[in-house]
DNA sequence: TCTGGGGTCCTAGGACCC
DNA sequence: TCTGGGGTCCTAGGACCC
């Protein structure tokens, strides 16, 4: 029989703040940004300040309304990535097939280990016991027969639970829950359901495929029928390597000074350059994203023959884009760029590149590599300093 | 209260080719 | 002379997740 367990670690954030900092335990932590930071908002809530309705997403402004007491942290993601691969280590100590889904979750396929951890249940009590001996994390989890119902029963069990959907028992676990339930079901679907009046999954389990699909879309017709009846979603079962790599900047105040703006895209493009030699990949579609002081948003893109080559050449692409889509004399509040559709950099190095060219690319690995073992020094462009 | 940053996937329409 | 339909690639926008 398949087993997965869906184990996500409890406030994960806010936790590492109060394991390393014993004073702001039992506190209300709330990590993303300290009060009178502008635009920011919160990445977790301890359970402690959960219970003053502070969450994730929430504005940093609102949060301090509602907790002002709070200790407010703009936190580490260096140090938040290090547990994590503790925790990510520990779990691969109880399978080998584990799919890390974000920093702080991961699925966990544990069929057939019964005979060395014992049934699942137990191994699931043996996973949460060895993180918290090790690491002083807590972790929720879900099992069930696949990973999407696994998924939803973790959040069931939080915080430091264990939530089992026996085999067989997937569909009236299903059927059993409130739309809001639905992983993969944001706002805009809740407000659909509630113009159709759909309140449980049971109400969606009786709608026919068709109709489910001509009301949302194929696509989503289509997982919401599977979803309410408990089936596997199949978004996870293939692994696949990154699709697009993207950096963006939001200004504190709207900014309506175009060389200013450009000036962000350098340091964007200074950014992304560095992480695409790190990767190996390289990309022919540059992407820009202007959002407006109304917030809202748009987006260009521009696929090229040749494949990004220099920091230079990502600026100049994004640079056209910028003036082909700004509307002049609008502020602009963010500003952001990606690279799309990475492939694999081997096939193309050398004789594809002008030698001009083959010299700048060669200069920017120097660079990027003293960079690396020399943090101090920064070499970078006269314009980001 | 005024809304981050890094991603993935889907849709719909247009261009172009056969 | 008018016109079908499928396939592929590309663009813009949007929903959703952590």
């Amino acid at each position: 029989m398949p087993y997965f367990i869906h184990a996500d670690i409890d406030a994960f954030y806010a936790s590492v703040e109060q394991l390393d900092n014993p004073e702001y335990r039992g506190k209300p932590v709330i990590v993303g940004g300290i009060p009178g930071d502008r635009r920011t908002v919160v990445s977790t809530a301890s359970y402690e300040a959960r219970r003053y309705g502070v969450h994730s997403a929430m504005p940093i402004a609102r949060a301090y309304e509602l907790c002002p007491h709070g200790i407010f942290l703009r936190g580490r993601m260096k140090r938040y990535q290090e547990k994590s691969r503790e925790v990510m280590g520990i779990f691969m100590e109880f399978t080998p097939d584990l799919r890390q889904i974000s920093i702080d979750e991961a699925f966990l396929d544990i069929t057939g280990t019964e005979r060395i951890f014992g049934p699942p249940s137990e191994l699931a009590d043996k996973l949460k016991t060895t993180v918290r001996e090790r690491t002083g994390l807590t972790v929720s989890t879900g099992l069930a027969s696949n990973k999407y119902v696994a998924k939803i029963a973790s959040g069931m069990s939080k915080p430091d639970g264990c939530f089992i959907v026996e085999n067989g028992g997937e569909e009236s676990f299903m059927r059993s829950l409130s739309v809001d339930k639905i992983w993969g079901a944001g706002n805009k679907a809740q407000a659909k359901f509630k113009k159709y009046g759909y309140k449980t999954c049971d109400d969606i389990y009786k709608i026919p495929l068709q109709r489910l699909c001509s009301v949302f879309g194929k696509a989503f017709g289509d997982f919401l029928y599977r979803a309410v009846r408990g089936e596997a979603a199949s978004s996870f079962d293939y692994i696949r390597g990154a699709r697009s790599i993207s950096a963006e900047h939001t200004f504190g105040f709207d900014m309506y000074d175009q060389f200013a703006v450009e000036t962000a895209i350098m340091k964007i493009c200074n950014t992304l350059m560095y992480r695409l030699l790190d990767s190996r990949l390289e990309s022919r579609t540059v992407s820009l994203k202007i959002r407006y002081e109304d917030f809202s948003t748009e987006t260009a893109r521009e696929t090229s023959e040749h494949p990004v080559c220099t920091m230079n050449d990502l600026f100049d692409r994004l640079c056209a884009l910028f003036h082909r889509k700004y509307k002049r004399g609008r502020g602009i509040r963010l500003i952001g760029a990606g690279l799309m559709n990475l492939e694999n950099a081997e096939c193309s190095s050398g004789e594809l590149f002008e030698f001009e060219d083959e010299r700048k690319i060669r200069l920017e690995k120097c660079i990027h590599e003293i960079n690396k073992k020399f943090p101090r020094a920064a070499i970078k462009k006269a314009r980001l300093i």
